[in-house]
DNA sequence: CTGAAAGCGCTTACAG
DNA sequence: CTGAAAGCGCTTACAG
């Protein structure tokens, strides 16, 4: 080939400083021919070398090669779509830089000792951390020598320190959001069905909602904020009553999966969808597939999952990187659907039936 | 210690075979000492020093510290609960070894690169398949080099190949165990609301039914089996057409999450359960926290990732496994809910209205 | 710019 | 049974 051993070992090695220190042209070509041989440097072989190189000069390893996930989840909770949206993210972006992902489940105390086997077998070069999050899993991850790795945070969290990383959707934007397409429309009562307000995202995005709301001008009338509890159990009288009592025109469903539950108690008590009442839905953005296309405010979960895998690599290289850089909030984006219409003039409930309204469901 | 650097090799080992060269005593106190003292062998410095072990005695290593589960699925398809479990019961297993486990999303052809990647940079010891399992994914595994490291396929899949070792529900003791079941409470007409019947479990399941049908003497109509469609989607006027049409005195949906919406449709239609009419459920064991107490089968995924990481040990350890030892069914559970009741001598419906029959929901 | 050489932290065959 | 020693496949400082 022409080339030494060690413009293949620049060519081929994932740190792209590395990689600059050849001509384009002749990485190209070994790279051409170590694929065509196909060859893989041992995975064992390389990270055991680069332990010397980590100590000589005296800094810890600046490359992302092997992530785990630490999903803190309850022992019985087992079943959680969220997390596995934010593993494809991660996944996604991980193998772009031939890194791999694991999954580390913990649910009891005694489990944050395969966390601390891990790190101190130099098995992982990063964390990323999904489920109850607290100061508590911090100290935790500190303890068993992990603390040393760099960490981010996905999605909701709870720690009260303020330099911790994370990634997450902005709440305050969802709110936000759903209170201006809504307006747009020309709405002015809108009914926020909410979940039981116990997590920080939850009461974000009705902040934001609120700002929203009266920032165009909206009613503001507290009795348009309601339980979603009894729209997912089809309980169609209460809702109804609350509905005609409230005047509302539009619903904003801000949780997940609610906004179906809530079209079939409207399509039960013949209210039509839009034309009587708007609907809009919130979504992870990797179920579309789910959902009968609503208009909702979609939130991507892959994406944090992205994003989040991009932050540990600046993290892992970089650790002095600026705290707003450390804290990343994913933007919503507002998707059309049926289910929501230009409020018309005289569609109180009951008042008229629409002449050319929509087919409401498939 | 007094100890030599060997027997703290052997005692500390995961091959169970060197552990037993020590006295349980020797080892023991080995043992506390490298706990107290913290100590973890370095991960790429042990899997380095094997391989020249492997090649000497001219076998594969006998070990599985890193298991990467392929889920092969559509690229839209992100969410899936029951890839999450299988992997969650795959990682608790697999923790108990030691041993790690990665996450490999394969949506398009090239996605088959990292997979490679892996087996040759020997950062693999045995591989999970799970989602579109066909043999074309064998034949996948088996280019990259990768086929030369045990593997197993966990829930359904489609290969030809008689010899694919597998552990998956088994559906036919789903279907006998329903049917067995209401038999048992008195229910002479079953009604099977069934999903698209595109898949083997499903027509295993289906058969599994019948088998059991005509074994306990029940009536086999085909008006007995329908879609399961119209009760998703809360028809309520076209579904009670063909309760009362087929005087089906129980119900079994052997679908996930099917039968919440079966419930909510008797519910509409004032069809009381199970005094009027029983309804059996399928349910993942570890969705439990979801149901509503139903009476239901449960089928564990989690269970598949358990039994799936023993089994590749097993094969990693031991490639000539007899067959029946290299297929696993995992046996499906009854569990009692309120939603199924003994037959009453005069519950067609509308016959009469049970008196003290239970609340239907909470 | 290149090549030979040391060494990462283990495992294990081998000599004592 | 023990200890010293070779070597796994790389990376990289170093001498040429």
């Amino acid at each position: 080939m022409g080339v030494s051993r060690k413009a293949v070992a620049f060519a081929i090695s994932p740190d792209p400083h590395l990689n600059r220190k050849l001509s384009p042209k002749t990485r190209q070509r070994i790279l051409d021919a170590v694929e065509r041989m196909g060859y893989v440097p041992h995975h064992a072989a390389s990270r055991l070398a680069r332990v010397r190189a980590a100590s000589a000069t005296r800094r810890a390893p600046t490359m992302l090669e092997h992530v785990a996930m630490i999903c803190q989840v309850l022992p019985t909770q087992a079943v959680d779509p969220t997390c596995l949206a934010m593993m494809g993210g991660a996944e996604l972006e991980l193998s772009t830089m031939n890194a791999t992902l694991s999954f580390v489940r913990v649910s009891r105390e005694e489990d944050w000792q395969k966390v601390k086997r891990l790190a101190r077998a130099g098995a992982v070069d990063g964390w990323l951390l999904y489920g109850t999050i607290d100061d508590q899993t911090i100290s935790h991850l500190k303890q068993g020598g992990a603390g040393t790795l760099p960490h981010v945070i996905l999605g909701n969290h709870r720690c009260s320190r303020t330099r911790v990383p994370f990634v997450d959707i902005d709440s305050r934007a969802v709110g936000r959001l759903a209170a201006e397409h809504l307006a747009r429309l020309g709405h002015r009562r809108i009914g926020y069905l909410h979940g039981n307000m116990q997590y920080d995202y939850q009461q974000r995005t009705m902040a934001g909602f609120r700002e929203a709301v009266k920032e165009f001008g909206l009613d503001e009338d507290e009795r348009l904020f309601d339980d979603q509890r009894q729209w997912l159990r089809g309980n169609v009288d209460p809702s109804m009553q609350w509905l005609r009592a409230t005047n509302a025109t539009a619903l904003f469903t801000p949780e997940f999966d609610c906004a179906a539950a809530v079209c079939g108690v409207l399509r039960q008590a013949r209210v039509e969808v839009p034309a009587e009442v708007s609907v809009l839905a919130c979504e992870d953005a990797s179920g579309a597939a789910r959902n009968q296309n609503l208009a909702r405010i979609e939130e991507s979960m892959e994406e944090i999952g992205r994003r989040g895998a991009t932050l540990l690599r600046e993290l892992a290289s970089n650790r002095a990187l600026p705290r707003d850089q450390q804290q990343i909030k994913v933007e919503p984006a507002l998707v059309k659907g049926w289910s929501t219409g230009v409020l018309r003039t005289a569609n109180r409930m009951g008042d008229e039936r629409a002449t050319n309204s929509k087919e409401v469901h498939s």
